[in-house]
DNA sequence: GTTAGATATTACCGATAGGAAATATAACTA
DNA sequence: TAGTTATATTTCCTATCGGTAATATCTAAC
C-alpha cells in the first residue's frame, strides 16, 4: 500500500531481484530458466517476480505453457528520474568545486608572480 | 549485513528518507530542523539518518552542539550507476524502435511512389 | 562542576519481507 | 479425459522495518 517510487526502490533493494533483471536485460526468459539460474526455490522466484511486476520493472506474457518475463523500462525510468534530480545537485557541486579549485590556482599563480 | 547497493536502494525505498534527502539537497540541516519538517519523533528521525548514513547517502559533522546533515553524492552515484547500465539497454531499445519506424516510413514512401 | 540543549541509543510493539514446503491452477499432450 | 509440465498461491517460520517512549551521551554555557 506504499507509493510507487518506494515500491520500485524496494524491489531494487534485493540482490536476487537485481540478478533477475540482469538476466532478462538482453531478452525475455521463462520462469524456469530464472529458477535454474538462481539457487532459489520456484515459489521463491515467483514471489520475487510478483514484487518486480508490482514495481513496474517487469512484464509477463503468456506463450503456450510458459510465462516469459520481460524487462519493463517504465519502472526503471521512474527511479532514474528521481535520482537524476539529485545528480544535477551533485554534479553542480562538483562544478562549483572545480571552479573553486581553478580560482585558488589562479590566485596562487598571481601570488607567485608578486 | 547485506551488500552496499541493496542498502542504498533500501534506504531510498522510504518516503520519509527521500524527503530528508530532498530537504538537505540545497544545504546541510540540523537534526532538529529535520525533525521539525517531518512529523516524526526525534528518535525516529535519528533512526532514518542512521540508515541513510549506512547507505552512504549522507554525512554528518559536528558543529558546536549540532550535527548538521549533508547530502553525500557517493551513495547516489552508485545507485545511479547501476540504473544507468539498464538505461543504456532501454534507450538502445528506443533507438532500435526509432530506426525501425524510420525504415517503415521510408518503405512506405517508396511504395507510395510506385 | 552543574545545568540545559541537541542528538543517539535502547527497549518494545505491530506489520511486513524473505524463505521453504505443500498445494492449486492452467495449458499442452497422449 | 487423464497425465504432465509450468507457474502461481497458500501456509508457516524467522528476521527486519518503521514507529514511539524512556533513557543515555555529548557539548556548551554559566
Amino acid at each position: 500500500m506504499t507509493d510507487p517510487l518506494s515500491r520500485t526502490f524496494l524491489a531494487l533493494a534485493d540482490p536476487t531481484r537485481r540478478a533477475i533483471l540482469a538476466q532478462i536485460a538482453d531478452g525475455a526468459q521463462t520462469v524456469s530458466a530464472i529458477v535454474a539460474a538462481n539457487g532459489l526455490s520456484q515459489p521463491g522466484i515467483s514471489k520475487h517476480l510478483k514484487v518486480l511486476e508490482g514495481a513496474g520493472l517487469i512484464r509477463r506474457e503468456r506463450v503456450a505453457k510458459t510465462r516469459p518475463v520481460h524487462l519493463d523500462a517504465a519502472g526503471l525510468q521512474k527511479a532514474a528520474g528521481w535520482i537524476d534530480h539529485y545528480r544535477q545537485h551533485w554534479e553542480g557541486a562538483f562544478d562549483r568545486m572545480d571552479a573553486l579549485i581553478d580560482q585558488l590556482k589562479a590566485e596562487e599563480a598571481k601570488n607567485g608572480r608578486q
